[in-house]
DNA sequence: GTCATTTATCATGC
DNA sequence: GCATGATAAATGAC
């Protein structure tokens, strides 16, 4: 059911909501507000993957597509990934440290 | 900067993209950390194709005449 | 889905 | 003021 819903309403590609340009070429990387960046983080702390109803809802409260809360999803676990490497990197070096 | 790094730049002018073992092995040689790397070499493709025209559109001699820029 | 990228933007030293 | 490294959106391979 929200998935025809889904298809009508936030519209990945029916309506260009930045610029009228038809055939375009790379989107132009454009930073998000910290409200957005807050609500998605909210969001990413109840669960780090998103289901199809919450994306909807998401996408539609911040003006952002389904495609876009999706990235960002994963944009934003590989960020996860990568801070928890790094502290357990820091964690390695502080004991070599303490051991010499 | 990173003199290792340069190096193999211009050793792989045809291909300026190392794998995860040369990265680390890279890293290892001039006191940085795998994402450093990846970060140095994501920035100079970029900064090349910015900063210094090339109408064949080839990394070689794109690294060449970058090198040339830097060096001389 | 992950993951290595590309690209624009941010931060900072000089 | 710009060069440089790092990070945040966005894409594409697999």
């Amino acid at each position: 059911l929200s998935f025809f819903l889904s298809l009508l309403l936030p519209g990945d590609h029916l309506f260009d909501s930045q610029g009228s340009h038809e055939t375009k070429g790379r989107k132009k990387r454009k930073p998000y507000t910290r409200y957005q960046t807050m609500v998605l983080e909210n969001e990413f702390l109840n669960s780090s993957y998103i289901t199809r109803q919450k994306r909807w809802e998401i996408s539609c409260k911040l003006q952002l597509t389904e495609r876009q809360v999706k990235v960002w999803f994963q944009n934003r676990r590989m960020k996860r990934k990568k801070l928890n490497e790094r502290a357990k990197a820091r964690l390695r070096e502080d004991q070599e440290n303490k051991d010499q | 900067m990173s003199k290792p790094l340069k190096r193999w730049l211009y050793r792989h002018k045809d291909k300026p993209y190392p794998s995860r073992a040369e990265k680390q092995s890279l890293a290892a040689g001039s006191n940085m950390t795998l994402t450093q790397v990846s970060n140095w070499f994501a920035n100079v493709r970029r900064r090349l194709k910015n900063t210094v025209p090339c109408p064949d559109g080839s990394w070689s001699t794109r690294i060449r005449r970058y090198n040339d820029y830097v060096e001389g």
